[in-house]
DNA sequence: GGCTGCTTTTAGATCGTTCTAAATAGGGAA
DNA sequence: TTCCCTATTTAGAACGATCTAAAAGCAGCC
């Protein structure tokens, strides 16, 4: 039962011609005449025949394949920011290699070997957190255009799409400002990774900017769990209005202050970042500021095609807008 | 810059052997002496050679890809579906070739044929809503090993990974009968897949075991928002509980109770299935049947690497069993 | 008919591996 | 020494496409 694969060389024995003319007909070429072109599309049809990518990747080296890398399969930023990566490169008739590094550093270099191996265009990477920048010129070396997305390892060695977190840092603590918080506490994480130095830098500018001080940053792990035991550290710093590095933290956060009797929206403002779905969902419907996770895996893609179609493009950085979205979490009028 | 691939001959000529012995290191035979071993892999290892896998594929016709089709890369039980499947695959020196059907047959059929050409070694497919029992028997026809998960489309025609959402229903239905719930109503979606029959059909069974009576079902889209609008019609039949589709509709169903001044948890119990991480999140926290989707994915990939081994093994099903995990959402006792 | 200039088609080498079948080494027994 | 046998190694043909360079067809024109 189990059939050979229909190969170029059968469709041309059966349409009357060579293999090296139906290879152009595959190909669309404009070289071959009309109606040579029918009959093969015919026969083609006819046979069911599927053009074998990785043999012709042998000889073009284009295997129409992308390898994409995240840190995390199961926190929705990361799989919304896939899903748009997915789309885009899939319209583009190319294939998504998908992997998870899980964050670690080792894992990740397998799995570019892997992807190697595997012949992949191009890279979609976000890199694991503690990644050695000098993986970049690495990954250069071997001749393979990357695009780094949503964390940045070195600086302008490759493109990059990711959010503007110092923008969205900015419109959270005015939106708090307005409201007539003046003591801002800062859910941070420990792992350091470029999103996080970003945050930091944008919560300083914003407070820098608005006047407003700095009640406590608190770290923890990123996890529900984790969040929900920091309510108690974060309060120690007496603030009214809690940001936080995501919706996932914050929706933890908002458990634990809860549990300490603390009301959410009431006696303190909570705001996220992200605006996953799931804010709205959580009670108080959460604050947060929309990053466009899908925009920026389509956009990731959109940069790495661009730079398969010119690998001596000048560098390129793509940030997407974020959104303030006033949810109640923060209805919270000065404390 | 750009450098051309290390291949077998260099490193055979590199370490004075023929390229077939570096094909057998490569390979792991045992049939190469100790020494000769040892000298190619020191060579291998200095030139930085990798092994081009689809070369090796075009010979031998293995892959070593596997072609992960899911309808939805925004639902997270999709997402850490996948996620199962990859950890597994990449354990197993696998490669993930991912791709969104968005639920449509026809995008569905396009993805197939381009997973063809690549040569994968075989599928993990979510069948779209309204998939065609034929499309198995004609993937069967191509020679290429299927496992279907979460939906499954036609009867024993493949290996099949998914969740138990009989004795799903039945949980959650005696867990509400035993807090004196008698009235219980549905919400369910439109969608005509296999995953909205067992629901049915498990709380059909699940109704007639405990005697309790049906209280209406709703019929929604699979969205957050549409749940939320779903709330006064899934009243109307006055239940003294809701069982949901899944989690993401019980907690906009939530939502939506609230706005119309009902409390849920309080005025009604809702109960939800998945178990998302969401589930703890949403307020009061949602009581849900978690069905493992990590777990069905891993299933699913084991169910598939089994079939690579042995292509004449009997179909399988697998059904991971699910778990009650009660909160305060269905906290009421009988109302 | 022969020549030129197109357009269309094609033979044959090639990409990097694995497979097949056969060659070569290295011992030990006779 | 010669012969045989097992343990290693190897040359050369696949695999299914694309590329290069050259061949065929077919006008029109002298």
């Amino acid at each position: 039962m189990k059939h050979r694969r229909v190969t170029l060389d059968q469709v041309a024995k059966a349409a009357g011609v060579s293999r090296a003319t139906v290879s152009l007909v595959v190909r669309k070429s404009p070289l071959v005449a009309g109606h040579t072109r029918d009959k093969v599309e015919q026969v083609m049809a006819d046979l069911d025949y599927v053009r074998d990518i990785g043999a012709a990747r042998l000889r073009n080296n284009s295997s129409r394949t992308i390898g994409v890398v995240v840190p995390n399969l199961v926190n929705p930023f990361f799989t919304e920011f896939l899903s748009g990566a997915e789309q885009v490169l899939g319209q583009g008739d190319r294939v998504v290699l998908l992997a998870n590094s899980h964050d670690d550093t080792h894992l990740q270099s397998q799995i570019l070997q892997r992807f190697r191996g595997h012949g992949v265009d191009g890279l979609i990477l976000c890199p694991a957190a503690g990644t050695d920048p000098a993986l970049m010129t690495r990954v250069r070396d071997w001749g393979l255009p990357v695009v780094q997305s949503m964390r940045e390892v070195g600086e302008d060695l490759t493109d990059y799409a990711g959010g503007d977190y110092i923008e969205g840092m900015r419109l959270a603590v005015q939106h708090l400002v307005e409201r007539g918080h003046r003591r801002i506490a800062f859910l941070s994480v420990r792992a350091r990774t470029s999103a996080r130095a970003e945050r930091l830098r944008g919560f300083d500018l914003a407070l820098a900017e608005t006047g407003a001080t700095e009640a406590g940053i608190t770290e923890t792990d990123l996890t529900w769990e984790a969040s929900v035991g920091a309510a108690g550290a974060v309060l120690a710093g007496r603030p009214t209005a809690i940001l936080c590095f995501n919706d996932v933290l914050a929706a933890g956060l908002m458990v634990g202050l809860r549990r300490l009797g603390v009301t959410p929206g009431q006696d303190v403002a909570v705001v996220g970042l992200d605006d996953l779905e799931m804010a709205q969902m959580v009670w108080p419907p959460l604050t947060s500021v929309a990053m466009h996770p899908v925009r920026i895996g389509a956009s990731a893609a959109r940069l790495l095609t661009r730079r398969l179609a010119d690998a001596d493009a000048p560098v390129l950085r793509e940030c997407v807008a974020p959104e303030l979205r006033v949810r109640d979490s923060s209805g919270c009028e000065k404390v």
